[in-house]
DNA sequence: GTCTATACTAGGATAGAC
DNA sequence: GTCTATCCTAGTATAGAC
């Protein structure tokens, strides 16, 4: 094997692990015996487990090329329709978690653990979602499409809530302990319809 | 000190570092110099450290009393006002994870590492909360309070997402990066009102 | 690129004195 | 009830041979 697929493989087994156990409660020795080699290996590719850990990020973010939430549905926040905008950002988001549970255990992990890890994540990442999602519902506010009244970043924390929530559920164990059972597509559809029926104009 | 005293106090060094490190992340030496004492006193009140984590469990199950959510807002719940309903069972759990950020956190640690703590706690007090609500929610179904094409049990699912996501979210860092700075009334207000809009009967 | 061997610290747990 | 000393394993990391 070569070095750029060892290093690949080490952290790939790495991500894995890091994701069921944390920083602190994953082991290098493990690590290594995830991947079939020695330890030795391990710190020939990573200097330290710190730097092992802090290429995870890098990883993803080659992994998901410049494409990110804000850039997928940009054509229809311009189009401002509401339910295609929540519905489809609830959609990717869920596909993408379901897809690659092991990135959002790794970023739980290092919030919890108070590693800077998630930190750095979450201001180059999900801050900017943050507000261009804070940015469209005041403006649709101002068409008067949603309620004057309601705070917009209330709304995203409610809009992302209902999404991570429902993403680590599925991720920890709705496969075992089936308390809700239902495809990404519909729970897409029905968060999105409660948050834009929830936040619409009041009725007459 | 008192063997008792002695064994509550250690037990509550540990809670903190088990809930800012994990189970595995989590060291008996740490423990001790925490509490002032040395290892062997942690070991002579507690057998392993496993027994110190599920020990965990029944502190909290002794602290609530018998005293749960459900209790708390039957009154309510018989009432059938679906507003107050939602906002106090919101406000309560939002109250009671700021009073007690701890807890929330072990379990989250203990459900990533796959640890049985939480699933013998969500077995006993998550379980029965989603079963009650989704009665609940189908019941209102029935009176037409709630309409009827909205699966029940992924409104508990929505309604407990905000609610989790947005403790957790206080208790990591919203104290330090003000994302959203909202007083747990002012959230109660609008995740009940979001909700009960969202899923209440079309609008003429 | 890979290993064995090793250094040294930290982790869980116990013995026995006071 | 509390400590020091200790056992043994596991943890991070390195040296040096192949």
């Amino acid at each position: 094997m070569t070095g750029d697929e060892r290093r690949s493989q080490i952290l790939h087994v790495a991500i894995k692990l890091f994701s069921q156990y944390g920083f602190r409660g994953t082991t290098t020795k493990e690590i290594a015996r995830a991947a079939g080699v020695s330890e030795a290996m391990v710190f020939r590719h990573f200097a330290t487990k710190e730097e092992l850990y802090h290429a995870i990020l890098d990883h993803k973010a080659c992994e998901g090329g410049g494409s990110n939430p804000c850039d997928e549905i940009a054509g229809l926040i311009a189009s401002k329709d509401d339910y295609q905008v929540f519905y489809n950002l609830m959609l990717n988001a869920l596909n993408h978690h379901e897809a690659d549970p092991e990135f959002m255990r790794v970023l739980f992990h290092s919030a919890l653990e108070g590693h800077e890890l998630s930190e750095i994540f979450i201001e180059r990442n999900i801050v900017p979602v943050y507000e261009l999602m804070s940015a469209y519902i005041a403006e649709r506010q101002k068409d008067g499409a949603i309620r004057a009244d309601v705070n917009p970043r209330v709304v995203v924390r409610a809009f992302v809530g209902m999404m991570i929530h429902h993403a680590l559920n599925n991720s920890l164990w709705d496969r075992k302990r089936r308390l809700l059972d239902i495809s990404n597509e519909e729970a897409a559809r029905a968060f999105a319809d409660i948050l834009l029926r929830g936040v619409g104009p009041a009725a007459e």
